[in-house]
DNA sequence: AGCACGCCGACT
DNA sequence: GTCGGCGTGCTC
């Protein structure tokens, strides 16, 4: 008896091979498994996608090769995995194997069986010496110390029973994390192999969660019960931590948007914290949403659990569910694995849903501790001295808060001291001679570097191009407000007399390992007074006694092309503004300060206000007169090629040849255009934006052309390389 | 994507 | 005479 298992493997959406090659074996291989096969001259892993016993119509024998080896020492992936990369496959437009291999360790690629099992048997011995000595139920009686307020116990109730997503709608400081971790709690006493996966935007800004996470739910779980799981990770840890969710060993995995496609057996929850964020797109490869994908894998995992309780209710188990058993539910009650995201600023697609009904709202508006949200203060630039970078009240006000012995935090999303070097005589300026855009002047190493393709050079003493000895540079960032602020603040005296200090936090103060920590200690110490930086320093960490936070140049988002800006400034500021008086006895007086040339602007009377409601509502209101997602769907066609000519004559080849494909009068092609940066490492992008008011047209239609796409590379127009892609769903366009 | 095979320039 | 440039083409 001889089977033909069809087997994935990693390889590009856009080469010849089709969704899986047949390969002979003489053992029936569950679908899921992990099997080492020969591809070319090479030996690559693969995943056994199904394994029937007649290899495929208009396939000989001779044609097919043997499987190597079985990884038996791992049991196979499971249904719903399986699911949810078919699925991300299909909706992003890449093969299944580029999807599936991507989703697992790259240190499984290289491992032999004999290391795997090796390090398997490490594995249990070192759960088995750290597991714990007291039983979950006891050590989690008096878990975190203070009760929950109404608000947040009324969250937990509803998602326990909720049959759809749940999007927890509450200011920073309301408590979310406290719902997760008595979710998560749930979750994890509901049965013996229950998991828990929870998602945030990075994780490296959030190392107060994983705190949190371990010291709960460690001592009653164990040691190796907590997982993390993101890119910054070694791949040897990757590996531990994928193995220890993929055996079930650990019980919750936390990471960033990669984690969403973990081998989780025992699946019940799914957290996507900040779900409005940015950073769950995927920007190259399978370009993804973690967080939609989030949802749909909910789905599929209840779907799943819900077959298998069904399984078991009608006769002998053939073969139970990971989790399926002994999981202690009731047995009217469907066991369903839910989702909960959360964030203070929704992303409107999410908020969209819930007004839909599709998803379950729940708010929790009160700030725990009683603390009121900050009072905003606009600044209106247009009555400021002349050239005033910082105005003078801000100032005073940051001066006050410091010799108050309270901390201000302002953020300017800029890093570097100047984004332009500039010379006064000839109009030179400091462009990258391989990007279409400016190198940023940084002060600190003198260097010129370019921010998208990494080119630095030292400062030039005299212009370039006519030895001129005056060149400046022109606007500012973070490294020049830094230089300033400890100017204007020079003269001010904190509470024990000792002058002002001011930091700076940013991706290049935070370069090497361990900095962000140490910058964050100094701050938590009282060290540091001032602290100016990026968006980074809005995100995620709990600063108690900031009272102040300024917004330095929030008009470049308000009038910037994107059409999601308003809803990232207005989630930025927000979340800014959460850092502030999170402490109850200084929250009366806790300010949001925001500088603009444009005080009437809309946007402003709803911050104000703190409702993000009624924000949006009116951006909702816009974006269906619009026919913007959330109401029509979109992807983009992108074409990198050496000249911008021939990226465009490909966009438009393969626009021409869309004509007579299924759907495609429900589609509508824009004209082909250069990207904002057009050129960046000597490589010219193009884009064509594709649209229409049905997301199963644009799916169909997407897929249909995906051929035609490849054709067009080899048209002569476009001769020469083209590199393209679609981007389904962008974030922008 | 890898990795072959394949046909033309400067080196042990 | 070979090493190696990356141009086409295939991978069950």
């Amino acid at each position: 008896m001889a089977f033909w298992p069809s087997v994935i493997v990693a390889t590009p959406a856009h080469s010849g091979v089709g969704a899986s090659l047949t390969y002979r074996s003489e053992l029936l291989l569950a679908p899921g498994a992990l099997v080492r096969v020969p591809l070319g001259s090479r030996e690559v892993l693969g995943v056994v996608w199904d394994c029937p016993t007649q290899p495929p119509e208009g396939l000989t024998e001779a044609q097919t090769k043997a499987v190597a080896s079985v990884l038996d020492g791992l049991p196979p992936l499971n249904g719903s995995w399986r699911q949810v990369v078919r699925f991300a496959a299909q909706y992003y437009q890449r093969s299944l194997g580029e999807v599936a291999l991507a989703a697992l360790p790259p240190q499984l690629r290289e491992l032999g069986n004999d290391q795997l099992a090796r390090r398997l048997k490490r594995r249990a011995k070192a759960l088995a010496s750290a597991a714990p000595a007291a039983e979950p139920d006891t050590t989690l009686a008096r878990p975190g110390g203070h009760d929950l307020s109404a608000e947040q116990a009324e969250a937990l109730q509803a998602l326990a029973t909720a049959t759809a997503p749940v999007l927890l709608y509450g200011a920073t400081g309301s408590g979310k994390t406290e719902v997760y971790l008595r979710a998560t709690q749930q979750v994890l006493q509901a049965g013996a192999h229950t998991q828990v996966l929870v998602m945030v935007p990075e994780i490296n800004l959030t190392p107060q969660l994983e705190a949190r996470f371990r010291e709960r739910f460690e001592p009653a779980f164990g040691a190796g019960s907590v997982v993390c799981l993101h890119s910054g990770m070694t791949p040897a840890q990757r590996l531990s931590s994928w193995l220890a969710a993929h055996t079930g060993s650990a019980r919750i995995v936390l990471g960033t948007r990669m984690a969403v496609f973990a081998s989780l057996p025992g699946l019940r929850l799914i957290v996507v914290d900040e779900e409005h964020d940015p950073s769950y797109k995927s920007q190259e490869g399978a370009r993804y949403s973690a967080r939609d994908l989030a949802v749909y894998r909910a789905k599929v995992e209840s779907e799943a659990l819900a077959a298998g309780a069904a399984a078991l209710r009608s006769g002998p188990p053939q073969s139970p569910l990971p989790g399926g058993e002994g999981t202690g539910e009731g047995e009217g009650e469907k066991p369903r694995c839910h989702v909960l995201l959360g964030s203070a600023t929704p992303s409107l697609e999410s908020w969209h849903a819930a007004d839909q009904g599709r998803y379950v709202r729940l708010a929790m508006p009160g700030r725990i501790g009683g603390g009121s949200l900050p009072r905003l203060r606009l600044v209106d630039m247009n009555h400021q001295p002349k050239g005033a970078v910082l105005a003078p009240p801000l100032v005073a006000a940051m001066g006050e808060r410091i010799a108050r012995g309270e901390q201000c935090l302002v953020l300017l999303n800029r890093r570097g001291y100047a984004p332009v070097l500039a010379c006064h005589d000839c109009g030179w300026k400091s462009g990258c001679p391989h990007c279409s855009a400016y190198r940023v002047f940084h002060k600190l190493d003198r260097t010129l570097r370019c921010h998208h393709c990494g080119f630095t050079e030292r400062v030039p003493r005299a212009c370039p191009d006519c030895g001129n000895l005056d060149i400046s540079p022109v606007g500012r960032g973070t490294e020049q407000i830094e230089e300033q602020l400890a100017g204007l603040l020079a003269d001010v005296k904190r509470p024990d007399g000792s002058p002002a200090r001011v930091a700076r936090m940013d991706a290049d103060s935070t370069r090497l390992k361990g900095s962000l920590e140490i910058q964050l200690a100094a701050l938590h110490s009282g060290e540091v007074d001032v602290l100016v930086g990026t968006q980074m320093i809005a995100k995620g960490h709990d600063f108690r006694r900031i009272t102040l936070v300024a917004g330095i140049n929030a008009d470049s988002a308000l009038f910037a092309s994107d059409y999601r800006a308003p809803e990232r400034l207005f989630a930025l500021l927000m979340q800014a503004a959460g850092r502030a008086g999170r402490d109850a006895a200084q929250s009366g007086a806790a300010e949001m300060w925001v500088q603009t040339w444009y005080p009437q602007h809309p946007l402003f009377a709803t911050l104000k206000k703190h409702d993000y409601p009624a924000f949006a509502a009116e951006q909702l209101i816009e974006r269906e007169q619009a026919g913007m997602p959330p109401y029509g769907f979109q992807a983009l066609l992108r074409a990198d090629a050496r000249t911008q000519q021939v990226a465009q004559a490909f966009l438009n080849i393969a626009a021409e040849q869309a004509a007579g494909l299924p759907l495609r009068d429900q589609i509508t092609l824009y004209p082909a255009v250069p990207l904002t940066i057009q050129r960046v490492a000597n490589v010219e992008r193009a884009q064509m934006l594709v649209e229409s008011a049905s997301r199963g047209a644009l799916q169909r239609f997407l897929s249909a052309w995906q051929p035609v796409l490849h054709g067009c590379r080899s048209a002569p127009e476009a001769r020469g390389l083209v590199r393209w892609a679609v981007d389904v769903d962008p974030l922008s366009i």
